[in-house]
DNA sequence: CATATAATGTAGTAATATTACCTAAGTTAT
DNA sequence: ATAACTTAGGTAATATTACTACATTATATG
């Protein structure tokens, strides 16, 4: 992805913490001095900042070009930007201690965190193929096992109204018997958060020998993502802690949302009648506004 | 939500573009240069800013004191902080003429959004409730139709694990007779994104005639938050747009999160043996990895 | 232990932003 | 229609802030 404005996020604040040990005492009163408060921080000015951390001023000046800024106003603009997206919890992981209103901060924080990251790492090559592969499609079907059941089935509530046939499974016995009866011409979708379930790589396989086209929504580098035909890989840091959600499935899912308005925008604007209609369809089940 | 740090968001960039009419000819020479290219807005000088928009220094220093900011560094700041979540296409569109690239960002910096509105605006009391609820459950029942399925689903397979009899249901017949059903104890969680289908609002009133805890996943206000014992309300933008996606999905998945992850915290730590073991227990349909 | 090298601070300089004041262009009232 | 007033916007001086060059102190190495 990355069009044109590719700002090199990579999130200061976790930049700092993780140089922490490579830093010397002053810059390390410095860099505590701005994880303390992050957000007071960026009202600083070079002086109140080096003597909150009780340093000289040009110490703080160097330790800002430590960290790629071409000096402390540009640092500042930086850890700014830092800012908005999950600061004040930044590798904090939740703890047993924390409030609801804490640890709901920190589960959609990183969430927003993992999205984009994501969204700097997706290859938009690969999805204008996908999206290409999905137009051309007689019939679609994702295959999602466990946690990437809903998904799959996400995914077909989305291509449904394309007018094109599809099916989700998550079911392995039936994913294996419609990858074994596919043809060249069908598409299968196949979402697994590690792609490294033996099944579904068989599946792929199948599917592959076939003639179907494979789309892996899957991890980079994985067996899974090798034996696709277009692999988009998604990097969600791994779920090692133990209260943290998966946030792999939400990304997954907003890839599924890339993938459909692709196609949506890809049809024209005439296919734009047939989608009202099919939304226009659900009105009566509803009550009015008031 | 919004936990100790509040930081008073509202992107300053939609509303410079909001104010764009308010504003005298200079100013909004200033306002249009900033808009332009927010981005390198954040890396001028006030002179440079000055000069891009045609206007004199004070004039600029004059525009970011209308707009709350302190002095022309103390903007710079705020504008930085928005930029993070969602800039390049604030207000923006998706448009046929977008590329892949541009799509892409969009809808993800768009879910993005959404998903910080929504923390802001999730009451952490409602939540908290909820989680105990959930807690003392002897039985949950997550109900999701159309769009909401895949929700109920992903919800069923998150508490699946929490050794807690659970089922989800996405068609209004079973809803109907698991709502009959119910029993005080019972704990039904309806996901609905508009709160205004009629056979949900029918299914939740029917739960709680029964002596069911019902917890509504639903908009605001809503005529199904009403009949709720406790309203988890989502704010989700409305999707007026025709190609934007519905982010309501991502952050009713998001909702399911936090209230797993409050479960298992309130569980204690003798329980995270128990997660550890269904975790372990997919390991060996998994290839090692290298 | 002497010397080299890195780390940090001091003080002067340059850049940047802010203030006070002035001029021109509109507005309103007579 | 024009005088008085108000608002918008600019100029230039001033104050603030950040940066550089150099000096000093600490730390490592032969």
């Amino acid at each position: 992805m990355a069009a044109k404005h590719a700002y090199q996020d990579d999130n200061i604040l976790s930049v700092i913490q993780d140089r922490l040990d490579t830093l010397n005492k002053s810059e390390r009163k410095v860099a505590e001095a701005i994880l303390n408060d992050p957000t007071s921080a960026t009202r600083y000015s070079i002086a109140s900042l080096a003597r909150a951390a009780e340093v000289s001023e040009p110490t703080v000046n160097r330790f800002c070009r430590n960290f790629s800024a071409t000096g402390f106003p540009d640092f500042k603009i930086r850890l700014a930007q830092s800012i908005a997206t999950g600061t004040p919890y930044v590798g904090q992981n939740i703890s047993p201690e924390d409030s609801v209103a804490e640890f709901a901060d920190k589960i959609v924080l990183t969430t927003i965190a993992n999205l984009d990251k994501a969204r700097q790492a997706l290859s938009a090559k690969a999805l204008a193929l996908t999206i290409d592969h999905l137009i051309q499609a007689k019939q679609i079907n994702f295959f999602g096992m466990g946690g990437s059941a809903p998904v799959a089935l996400d995914a077909q509530h989305k291509f449904f109204r394309f007018n094109i046939p599809v099916m989700s499974y998550d079911d392995a016995l039936m994913q294996r018997m419609v990858a074994a009866g596919s043809a060249t011409g069908d598409v299968i979708v196949v979402i697994s958060y590690t792609g490294r379930t033996r099944e579904m790589i068989e599946i792929a396989e199948i599917a592959r020998a076939n003639g179907a086209t494979v789309i892996g929504i899957t991890a980079p580098d994985s067996p899974l993502s090798k034996v696709c035909t277009v692999a988009l890989e998604v990097t969600a840091s791994e779920d090692t802690e133990v209260y943290m959600p998966m946030t792999s499935r939400i990304i997954h899912l907003t890839v599924i949302d890339i993938l459909a308005t692709g196609v949506t925008l890809k049809r024209g604007p005439d296919f734009q009648q047939h989608l009202k209609k099919i939304k226009d369809s659900l009105k009566p089940t509803r009550l009015p506004i008031q």
